[in-house]
DNA sequence: ATGTTTCCAGACAACCCTGTATGGAAACCG
DNA sequence: CGGTTTCCATACAGGGTTGTCTGGAAACAT
């Protein structure tokens, strides 16, 4: 790190490339939705006019479609890597469980955001649906891989998977602590699984994740 | 019934009322989202001029406040209503069902849209939480009467619900008939309760539902 | 330094939506 | 039949958003 590294200019001459106005956009999209994300606005909150954006980008069209594969490239895939690590069905359940909490591998108001706007507009609908099919098949395989009948592994699978969105989309994390929440892991694990949790994986699952809240 | 009674002239004179534009609101909610009930584009649905609407209602603000009590009439209660009238615990969960899949009941389209418009608009959003609430609860209620333990009724009451919301939000009706549903009744009902069903109540069920798939 | 590329400001056109004010047509009532 | 109420058309004002076009400033390269 050299002492002065060239840094952008603080004032005066903010210079954006396309990046700026995508993350901008992201940060439109998470407060208010895809309705928010106008370009009017973000000009405003960059600093700039409208003038640059149709720099950087063709149009809005191609603002939302960025977005999109913004989210492709975060919350795609996260989910099926947790599964396919662990070894034991505990600790592949828990696994997902650790993911849905730390917010730093998987955004769930990212997700929440481009399925909101998935509802009113067929082609996001689509692409959020292949990944939806994808997640609650990783999990299904992995009930049937220790044993469960197929479409009991199907069915807690979907149920395991809806349950989450749910408690995303009802935001459940804003009136409820972590430590609380922890506190019906042995609940939460019998009714999705059928079995009990085995203690001592519960405890350190606990020890684990109850340090580091990460909003 | 009267053989001719006193009917809205079809043609030339529609003379409306506000409960027409209160309907065709409904309509446009439920196709569009909140965004897309503008009074412009209802009055062409109407076939009237805007000037109609301003002498039926105050404003936009107040067609919306009307929708919002629109939803409380119409799904407000209607679980709490099928959980007390059944006795046993299949026959409680079982009707809870029905009325999930009975849309002349329970509107899950209806209930969607107000929870879409929920998301970005914190007067709906306390109205929506409310009756959440009340939701799990009674359900929770109904496990505790059977023997449940608290938290696990809670949690139980939590996920048997929370999967239904995502099952309307991800609209799996619109891509799983009935019949599919139903195959996977038993399944459901293991995951949810942690018991298997009474096969007999489970063909009953059955028998009585696959009939009647309301849209 | 000078020419080129990168980036943005400003003005303008086109479209859409809410809300108000006014006048008129149709139904209703006494 | 004439007055009143109900309902709606029309015109206008105000505000907001997308997109294009043109010129210019700043950075970069040769």
């Amino acid at each position: 790190m050299r002492p002065f590294a060239p840094q952008k200019p603080s004032k005066s001459a903010p210079r954006l490339g396309a990046e700026n106005w995508l993350s901008t956009a992201l940060d439109a999209l998470l407060r208010g939705g895809i309705e928010s994300v106008q370009i009017t606005a973000l000009s405003r909150d960059l600093g700039v006019t409208r003038g640059s954006f149709y720099w950087h980008f063709e149009s809005r069209e191609a603002l939302l479609e960025a977005l999109l594969e913004e989210w492709r490239l975060r919350n795609t895939g996260v989910m099926l890597d947790a599964l396919t690590t662990a070894d034991s069905l505990d600790d592949a359940i828990l696994a997902l469980f650790a993911v849905w909490v730390d917010h730093s591998r998987f955004d769930p108001k990212l997700d929440q955001a481009i399925r909101d706007w998935a509802r009113h507009d067929e082609g996001v609908r689509t692409a959020v649906k292949l990944e939806d099919d994808a997640r609650v098949s990783a999990i299904a395989a992995l009930f049937e891989k220790h044993g469960y009948a197929q479409a009991e592994a199907f069915i807690r699978a979907r149920v395991i998977y809806f349950t989450q969105i749910s408690f995303y989309a009802l935001r459940v994390e804003e009136d409820e602590t972590l430590a609380e929440r922890m506190s019906y892991l042995s609940e939460y694990f019998l009714c999705f699984t059928g079995r009990e949790i085995d203690a001592d994986i519960a405890s350190a699952y606990r020890k684990a994740n109850l340090k580091d809240p990460v909003s």
